[in-house]
DNA sequence: TATTGAAGTAACTAACTGGTTACTTATATC
DNA sequence: GATATAAGTAACCAGTTAGTTACTTCAATA
């Protein structure tokens, strides 16, 4: 006769998202081998033995972690609605949206650099985040379709190479932020850096992108 | 009266260049975190103390692997001679160039990688590698202020972002081959796709280059 | 050629690391 | 309310790890 509101003594679901919350800032700050099993408890605050409980070994709740960032960053992408925009605003507002994303999940960038150290051997593994990037490329390929019937954008750029290099423009600058900002003495996680490196990115897409 | 030629029972330059060298390998195949201090000393032929000798600790010996790295890059940039070129085929070059010194030497691609999710605290404290960007920023200011004069560059584009954007486009693409060639079941590691992309990433900057 | 400092070695250590064992406690369901 | 099963705990373990100790050997030079 307990009340339905009243906090469950044992809550197996709200310890499994503790857990996968601790691990994905305890793997985005020290990468994959940097990380610590032991540290990932105590910062979920749980028992050790649950983490082995829930996923199994640190591998694999690696795994669940990059598969709970990447559904994040598809799932956004899907609400762009870009079908209702010109394509010069289209690409504008993906590309801009792209940039945002980095900004608003610094997590993502470091994951992504701890698999690809690793080879993508985990992602390799996971058929859920490979089934997950055909939307983009169809958003891609349609804007680029669509702005090249329109005479507004050049016919002969490829989308996954568009769909690179609208990732690569915002996800190195971020990603190098330390070393450059230390090369260039100057503070790139400033706000006034990042709103100049943001509207530079789009300048850069949209620049290319115009008819040749 | 041993022959000059004779192999010296004792070569403390030779030990050092191995265990440099050896350094960088296993640095950037495993990251700072994840690489081995015994591994190095095994790889290098010598004994782990000698580590501690020459170069005192992990620490010190990563960051003399990375002014090793930086050194090369900046020093081949340097012999480019862009100024005999028109500003086009000038930064065609240097876009070239950027993109083939990542095919060529993979391993600072890891090495950056590495740093930047250490905050780039070697870096910092290294004098040399904060002085060795002078002379890129300069060529393509260079070049921007030649193109635009000439009106074949569009008259806003800011060399340190530029700078920026010609890494970014290559370097996303090494340090992400893993990923990007998992999600998009094509082998990105390919003759024919890093063909493509080299492509790519010279019509991409040169044509957002092109005058407004 | 005696000397001294650098080059080199083997064995060790204290702290750590991912994962396990052996066990207890809560809860849904028949 | 008995019971099976999932949730949870504390203590432990075998293998690593960066760095050190205590020592020997070589070779330049005074």
């Amino acid at each position: 006769m307990s009340p339905v509101n009243a906090p469950a003594k044992r809550d197996p679901e709200a310890a499994r998202q503790r857990i996968l919350a601790a691990a994905l800032a305890e793997f985005s700050e020290k990468g994959l081998g940097g990380a610590r099993v032991d540290v990932i408890a105590q910062r979920a605050g749980v028992n050790k033995r649950m983490l082995y409980h829930y996923f199994g070994n640190k591998d694999d709740l690696f795994l669940a972690v990059l598969e709970l960032a990447y559904g994040e960053i598809r799932e956004a992408e899907k609400a762009l609605n870009l079908d209702d925009l010109s394509p010069v605003e289209g690409m504008g507002k993906l590309v801009a949206f792209t940039f945002d994303y980095f900004v608003q999940a610094p997590y993502f960038i470091k994951l992504l650099n701890s698999e690809n150290l690793h080879g993508a051997r985990h992602l390799r593994r996971s058929k859920a985040i490979l089934d997950m990037h055909g939307p983009v490329i169809g958003l891609i390929t349609d804007l680029l379709e669509r702005g090249a019937a329109e005479g507004v954008f050049r016919d002969d750029a490829d989308p996954v190479e568009v769909f690179i290099t609208i990732a690569s423009v915002g996800y190195f600058y971020f990603s190098n932020v330390h070393t450059l900002s230390a090369i260039f003495d100057r503070d790139l996680t400033s706000e006034r850096e990042v709103a100049a490196r943001r509207a530079h990115v789009i300048d850069v897409v949209l620049g290319y992108l115009r008819p040749t």
